[in-house]
DNA sequence: CTACAAGCTCAACTTAACTTGAGGTCAAGC
DNA sequence: GCTTGACCTCAAGTTAAGTTGAGCTTGTAG
């Protein structure tokens, strides 16, 4: 027989690591699209694959299905992404990536300098300042706060 | 009048930009102290500003409550942290961040080579391999898929 | 001494991201 | 042709990290 072409949602889940449900979830959400069986059971392209790749890593460095799903919504419904769809992408989170890079950085360095430094003065430290600056992207209490 | 050295909820609310609401959550959660007034108010230590702006930026990074809780244990109940608790801290931190900045910086450059580079061979890709270590971290899915 | 802003407690609601369970269908091997 | 494991749907449960609201108490400014 020749290899399957379409997966099964069971067969994605073995290879991409994630719970059937968890498929269901994303499809669910609009993150991965499936056609059906005439036994009304899903069946997935390969694509599928690297789409669930992509949704974990990014998952993996803090990015929410909601913000994976509009950038996904740059991706062609019909045809298998390119690859220039998937560098687009790319080009979209590598500069998050470098920023979140850099703020962690920047932690790291706050942490051994002034967590470290067994300064008091919280208001003049470093970690504080460096603190504001990321309240200033919101993290709910700031929300409250601003208002 | 004398600088107050107590410090109430709102007054460390509004210094360390959380609500009030956190606070008592925090509070609940271990990872903040405070005592209370004959009228069974709350009264924070300054160096409690310390403490909720370092589980601020931990939480910026990724870092979950419980884990921060765990870490705070280290640091003494009853006496001001000294410079040697704090590094402590700053140490076993340091290492976390560390291996965050690593895997952000694999994740970006997988980004750019594999997801920009059209290969359609999810199983040899780089990308695939890198999130297959992740996975060993454990996100919930993986649990499942282990069992 | 009285308003009224700030606090307090406790329970319930919220969002994200799934998982679990109930009740029923599909398909592949013996 | 039947059994068994994979699927299906839909509703409800779960965990994290808080927020919101109700009902009641404190403390401070005028």
């Amino acid at each position: 027989m020749t290899p399957a072409r379409e997966l099964t949602v069971g067969q994605v889940a073995m290879r991409s690591g994630v719970a059937v449900s968890a498929l269901h979830f994303y499809e669910a959400r609009g993150l991965i699209r499936s056609h059906r069986t005439s036994g009304n059971q899903r069946r997935y392209s390969r694509d599928v694959l690297r789409r669930v790749a992509i949704i974990r890593v990014a998952q993996e460095v803090g990015i929410s299905l909601a913000e994976i799903a509009a950038v996904f919504q740059s991706l062609p419904e019909e045809r298998t992404p390119t690859r220039e769809d998937w560098n687009l992408l790319s080009t979209a989170w590598r500069d998050g990536l470098d920023h979140k890079i850099s703020q962690l950085k920047k932690l790291r360095d706050g942490l051994t300098d002034c967590i470290g430094c067994g300064c008091m003065s919280i208001d003049k430290c470093p970690l504080r300042n460096r603190e504001d600056r990321l309240a200033r992207e919101g993290t709910g209490a700031r929300r409250l706060a601003v208002r």
